[in-house]
DNA sequence: TATGAATGAGCCTTCATTCAT
DNA sequence: CATGAATGAAGGCTCATTCAT
């Protein structure tokens, strides 16, 4: 309840082709017209119709696939995070070994891009219904976190700070951070601000590579 | 839409006489049912019949104060907002004199507490359909902690920062700091890894940390 | 239900003035109230409290004078009825005596006029919930229109037809008339195709005023 | 608003299997649902569900043929005339050529059958809410009562008109008549009437009427 | 009498989910 | 596997009517 007004207009009668596709196409097919209707209605607004119309399925289709609305949000959720964090994957450790530090930061930009490009999404994966249900470990951008201040403290780079929670101050960090040039703009000002936080904060006084 | 499944009993029999109240009370009776249902039920389930049923008031009454739901959020963010507000201003602007950074940190404690108390709440405020919406400048805590921090830097206790940008990000701390002790407990872990953070960040180097 | 969907504010905690009146004028009042809403707004969207509002009196006042919406109907059919039919009897008789005709033709012009006027008012009475109820007698204008033609074949000036039937016609004939000026304006070619109508309807071919 | 206050029953219990139609079957019989309830129910207590359940259909089906109420309507009433148009079309114009007037009074004949049929649903049509809605132009009644006049005036059996203006008058004597023989009974009388004017008002004088 | 706050039945409309084809 | 028509529980909102003051 409580969704925005604009009103949409059903239709019937209108048939289109049947589209046989491998189950994991269509699965993936859903997921992204998701993707693409959170974005562009926000997390409130959204119904399973927009998401097949948008896959170019039929609604019932949806059921063959998700159990439910909520199924599918935990299932954008987990394709979100682990297309993000497999990327992360590729680019950070390599780096990493010379000049954590360097690292560190251009991985905040990249965080902090993909964010403000998820825009209203965030909200329905991250305050939404399924802000409760729990994140598959491995995926988890809390792990990831932990993981890359965890090789920080160890190469020297970083303070050595409580872990866990440093994490999370982080990850609410670079969300704000997000949150805020989405809304105001002015993408430098916000980000140099946020490094100002993260120095002081975070690095070593002398950088100290061992 | 896509609300939770929990089904409601409505209740049945007891109906009590009518409540003749002068309209400020029922308006309060109203915003404060709300903000029980808003916590126990959380934003997505609740409904305007949950609040009039825990006011003690017919589903009708709603309409004669609130002109919809998103009108009674809005209300109960000002509710809430101001009186936090007020009870601040009662603490900070005495003890700031003296020693800002205590206060300062003492304030930063209270409204830990005060987001940690509100609980789902939050979410229904400060990530809900009504987060678009404009806050009354006077009771915006953006506007509050601006100045508090403003302060602060003009009192020296407080390093140079760009105002505005700092209130958001400090916002975001002090609130992921109360969502996780709301979350894992531990509270002294938290703050104090918060307070690090702070005087990391927020301190002129005066009183050295270690 | 089904009314149209501007939607109206109701606002609770404003105080007036408690204004004692002979029940007489309240009631009079009320119903010239009631004219003037149902003029302006439609009798799909008046509602008992734009009645009262509009007559400066509080909601409850309404059920002091009418039992329900329906009662306040009736009374406003006879208010108009009744005082139509009366400034009708003070013209038509004294002019009836010498020229009938023209007194009839002027008469007709006179009750397209008030017909015109009473705009979407007259749907609210002669087509809407109360269409059934039946009408006083004497203030019936099927009753006066009757005597009028009556009158008419008496002095010869009228073709000799069923008094009863052909005062149904002519009354729809009036009204459609009111009803293509109010829509489309060019109240003078109307008015001629009415009369041309009449005249070859029911004029006498000789005026034969005996 | 302000509907009677008849109560209905709520149908309990009875509940059919799901029927699947395709969706020209289910609108037309979600249509003629409409017809049935507004002749029976009169336009002012119809509500969606009686159009359902006498379409024995689920509510919810409604909104999938029909965006509104106002929208069955407008619906419902292209129905009826495009109806009545094509049947009429098929009558009048063999007939026409050889004695237009006589065509002329058996098609008024039908129209006030046709009328009188539709008992309290041509308040619904005519005189409700979508009574300002504009009617598709080939199936509105006034162009085609207008193109049967033009006939009749060039076929030099009809008197010189203004077509517009007669067609409006036309229109309105033929409703009357019909609304008369409904309520009073005594077809004969108020037909033969309707004729007396009609002939009065329109035929050439060639036979002279006696 | 007068007031206007309160009531609650009623109705529209939406949409997740089901299921006949 | 796919489709999309059908379902019906929900819930927002309105407003005639009642009644405590």
């Amino acid at each position: 309840m409580h969704r925005s007004t604009d009103s949409k207009q059903k239709k019937v009668g209108v048939k289109s082709k049947r589209r046989r596709l491998r189950p994991e196409a269509r699965r993936l097919e859903l997921v992204e017209a998701a993707l693409s209707v959170l974005r562009s209605q926000g997390p409130i607004n959204a119904r399973v119709e927009d998401v097949t119309e948008a896959a170019g399925a039929a609604k019932g289709t949806f059921y063959l696939y998700f159990s439910s609305w909520e199924d599918l949000l935990i299932e954008v959720r987990a394709h979100l995070l682990s297309k993000y964090i497999t990327e992360m994957q590729k680019r950070f450790p390599v780096e990493a070994l010379s000049d954590w530090w360097a690292a560190f930061e251009k991985e905040c930009v990249y965080f902090v891009d993909f964010v403000e490009e998820l825009g209203d999404l965030h909200k329905a994966i991250f305050h939404g219904q399924i802000a409760d249900h729990p994140i598959d470990s491995p995926i988890s951008s809390g792990t990831v976190v932990s993981w890359m201040l965890k090789t920080g403290i160890e190469s020297g780079a970083c303070r050595h700070v409580e872990i866990d929670v440093a994490a999370r101050l982080l990850f609410s960090v670079l969300h704000t951070t997000a949150d805020s040039i989405g809304q105001m703009g002015d993408r430098e000002r916000y980000l140099n601000s946020m490094f100002d936080l993260l120095r002081a904060w975070l690095r070593t006084s002398a950088p100290a590579v061992m």
